[in-house]
DNA sequence: CCAACGATATACT
DNA sequence: GTATATCGTTGGT
């Protein structure tokens, strides 16, 4: 954890965001633990971003959490629905990732019954994944490192190849709306509008093997329910 | 008062 | 399958 908190503290928030595609994300509720792996976010670069609620050093009271430090929980509603971004860079520089996809790994039964979907539709967008994670407002301005909501290096998987692409939902932001800052897990089926094409039988992933140079057992059993869950 | 870092339903090739 | 319309809340001017 020490290590990514550096991360959080020292690299360019683009670079972090790269980092964060396969990193596992936990919410522990009193139902159980509910998490699955990060997939699909996006880079916001304020105060020079013109899409970043911190454009321009703006600083109100929904945005006081961006000029926290590195790790701290943002959260916003828009459209009725609630929006999870983790601040970067030292105190003070309001830089953020906005997680725009999970693929769900633990309590998938519990994120179902949460989003009344299946499959894709659960987590594969902002407000989608912040409702499966059944993230509360309350944890505006807490930490990405220690609270209920927080991130397992431990578990994380990697990307085979990672896709940099236009950021979602921000037009007339000049050069800002084309600058290639969201970045995805390439063929991961958890990634907002992806082709069905596009997706890719191990989902994106490098495989795991144990010493033996077989194939994890965890994998083969998840790989077999996504295979029956998976209606694309 | 209006624009916004969406999601969904509905209407169409 | 893809495009558009509408829902809807909140913050900031």
């Amino acid at each position: 954890m020490d290590e990514l908190m550096a991360l959080f503290a020292t690299q360019p928030t683009t670079t972090i965001a790269r980092a964060l595609l396969g990193m596992y994300l936990e919410h522990e509720t009193p139902d159980g633990k509910l998490g699955g792996y990060i997939v699909d976010c996006e880079a916001y670069l304020g105060p020079d971003d013109l899409a970043a609620h911190s454009v321009g050093m703006r600083n109100t009271p929904r945005v006081r959490a961006m000029y926290q430090e590195p790790g701290t929980i943002y959260l916003y509603t828009m459209h009725t629905h609630r929006i999870v971004n983790f601040i970067t860079q030292p105190k003070g520089i309001p830089q953020g990732i906005m997680i725009r996809g999970l693929e769900p790994v633990d309590g998938i039964d519990l994120m179902e019954q949460q989003r009344q979907k299946t499959g894709p539709d659960v987590a594969n967008g902002p407000g989608k994944l912040v409702q499966a994670l059944q993230i509360p407002a309350e944890l505006y301005g807490e930490s990405v490192f220690t609270s209920p909501l927080h991130l397992v290096p431990e578990r994380r998987r990697t990307p085979k190849g990672i896709l940099a692409l236009p950021r979602i939902g921000i037009p007339n932001k000049g050069e800002w709306t084309q600058m290639p800052l969201r970045f995805a897990v390439a063929g991961n089926p958890y990634l907002t509008n992806i082709r069905k094409a596009a997706v890719q039988q191990d989902h994106g992933w490098l495989e795991r093997r144990n010493s033996d140079g077989e194939r994890n057992d965890i994998d083969l059993l998840r790989s077999a329910i996504n295979e029956k869950n998976l209606r694309l």
